[in-house]
DNA sequence: GAATATTTTTACGATATTTCGGAAAAATAG
DNA sequence: CTATTTTTCCGAAATATCGTAAAAATATTC
């Protein structure tokens, strides 16, 4: 089970935040509110679209609601082995950064 | 400034933590023990030069004191930019993995 | 129903970066 | 010279990221 990268594991992350209202649009926006990062679209759908035939990450087309036009909405969630997937990111950053390590990166 | 890799990450954390005792092979083994993973050397060394280039790490030649021969090691040293790298990447952890979102993923 | 406005996704080649392997070379002590 | 330890080498293959214009899909307005 190969590791996620950063990219993936925030839009993962992104995805499993926002639930049922998760779509390239609103996960790109979480994304930088929450980090400041904001990414282009072709990074944003490169990476869903990996983390999809990883298997971590299930689409479903949207009804077409919106209310002024515009394009079917994609949506994404998260399945169990993405649940895993991300449970395997934060045991590994729990076995890197104890809270030994970060108290003492504090004090400097 | 870029963000750290995953496995740059691991290699620079490993280097403050072994402090006086950061050498290749120690750096390896460290992060092999903490976290079950084992780097080859191409990828090893190659991360720590990356590291270097970029200025979160500074080499020194070791006074050759092995006890049964062998060649100098190179002690690696963690600089205030890779301080820097490092907080910086706390930061983003925190950001993304807040409290509730760890209890939430591990109530699943 | 045609034209327009709006929203969202797709496309895709180019670049850059990362990782791998593991044998070979270098340096040193006995 | 031999044993030991550590680093270097290096090209290949796999991956990641970028940029952004264009296309697709839908609602609204006339």
């Amino acid at each position: 089970m190969k590791d996620l990268t950063l990219t993936e594991e925030m839009f993962l992350l992104a995805v499993w935040k926002l639930k049922e209202e998760a779509y390239g649009v609103t996960i790109r926006q979480y994304v930088s509110e929450e980090t400041g990062r904001t990414y282009p679209y072709g990074t944003l759908y490169s990476a869903l679209d990996k983390l999809a035939r990883k298997g971590f990450l299930a689409r479903s087309t949207g009804d077409p609601s919106p209310e002024r036009g515009g394009r079917r909405k994609y949506y994404y969630h998260i399945t169990g082995q993405g649940i895993g997937a991300l449970r395997a990111a934060m045991e590994l950053k729990r076995l890197l950064w104890d809270s030994d390590t970060e108290i003492a990166l504090s004090k400097i």
